[in-house]
DNA sequence: TCCCGGTTATGACGACCGTCATAGTCTACC
DNA sequence: GGTAGACTATGACGGTCGTCATAACCGGGA
């Protein structure tokens, strides 16, 4: 809160409001007041304008998740997948359901010109892919099952992010987080 | 194709320009040219305005899905799984992944001003998962298991889309379907 | 034949968009 | 203390947005 530096003031506030509103509802001028730096600044940090806001602002949302989701992977597989999913739970309702994934916003909308902020939405869903597939892998789950349980679970995650925001209710993450950890539970089983 | 009704024609373009550019990138003036219609035409059909329009798409899409999935779904639970993934995947791959899900599009997507058509994104979510499942019911499944089979389901259909559009691939797709089908024969194989 | 409802056609409105040019301010080093 | 360079402030540009008013059109009942 309160960081001094004013690039990486506006890159947090951007994946904050990427969140809430989308892409092409969020403007350059709402993104300077919300993080209450000059119109001008933004386009002297982002030279390469809106795009280059955006892409960076995914990277940014999905390094936090990240972090976050390795940090709490140490402690095992299926601890790692309930923190991810309190962690989402947590966006989503401290909002009031207005917040969801900035990630999902990027990948939904126009890659109207340029694809640079979808592709690193891409990254970013490959990155959370591999730290759960590495994860299970290390559990001795198989190569092929870890890669399709890792994808099920962002997926679901996703989705589910979406649904609470149209549904106004945590119960799209709250199931999907019991039938997610009985599928970690039981592949980690071995069957 | 080619329906007489402008109306319904307007509605169908509509969804299908939800689908790729998401909601606030597509203009009305863009909707009623891909409609083959007058931007007059719009407002006289549909005088609650973009709303209205999106409202209107999102239903629309939300059925076109619903009846096929329930008919699918009259030969059993995993047909009618099958049934759906491979649906999406026509629409992600038959596009190039340019379309996603226009339902998926208005959850993301602003809740600026008049809940409409956030709220007809909910009713079809949800309408999604009572078809699941009320098939899973009707096959042994007890109810919470079968409510959060369906929601998962769901969930990770919506989530894999946009990661398609994202990665340009239709591999988070094919991840999915083979994790929750296998998910869906555990249930119905009573744990 | 006339007219009248539903539809289309046209153009305008105020607002906001992304972007940039330019000029002013500040800071830190020589 | 002066000056260079990083940052801020301001305002304008061409465009497009959603919306609406209004006029032209047109088919069919009286």
């Amino acid at each position: 809160m309160g960081s001094t530096e004013p690039r990486q003031r506006i890159v947090a506030g951007a994946a904050d409001m990427l969140r809430r509103r989308g892409v092409h509802a969020t403007s350059v001028r709402e993104l300077a007041k919300h993080a209450k730096a000059p119109l001008g600044s933004t386009y002297h940090y982002f030279p390469g304008g809106k795009q280059q806001l955006v892409t960076e602002a995914v990277r940014f949302a999905g390094d936090v998740a990240a972090r976050m989701l390795a940090e709490e992977l140490s402690a095992g597989p299926v601890e790692g997948l309930r923190a991810f999913l309190a962690w989402w739970r947590g966006i989503v309702t401290r909002s009031d359901f207005m917040a969801g994934c900035p990630v999902l916003a990027v990948s939904v909308e126009e890659p109207s010109e340029g694809m640079a902020a979808l592709d690193a939405a891409a990254e970013v869903f490959t990155r959370w892919e591999s730290l759960l597939t590495d994860s299970l892998r290390q559990h001795g789950v198989g190569e092929q099952e870890a890669d399709q349980v890792a994808t099920l679970t962002v997926a679901a995650v996703e989705g589910a992010v979406a649904m609470c925001r149209a549904k106004r209710s945590a119960e799209p993450l709250d199931r999907v987080a019991v039938r997610l950890e009985a599928v970690v539970t039981q592949t980690l089983a071995g069957r």
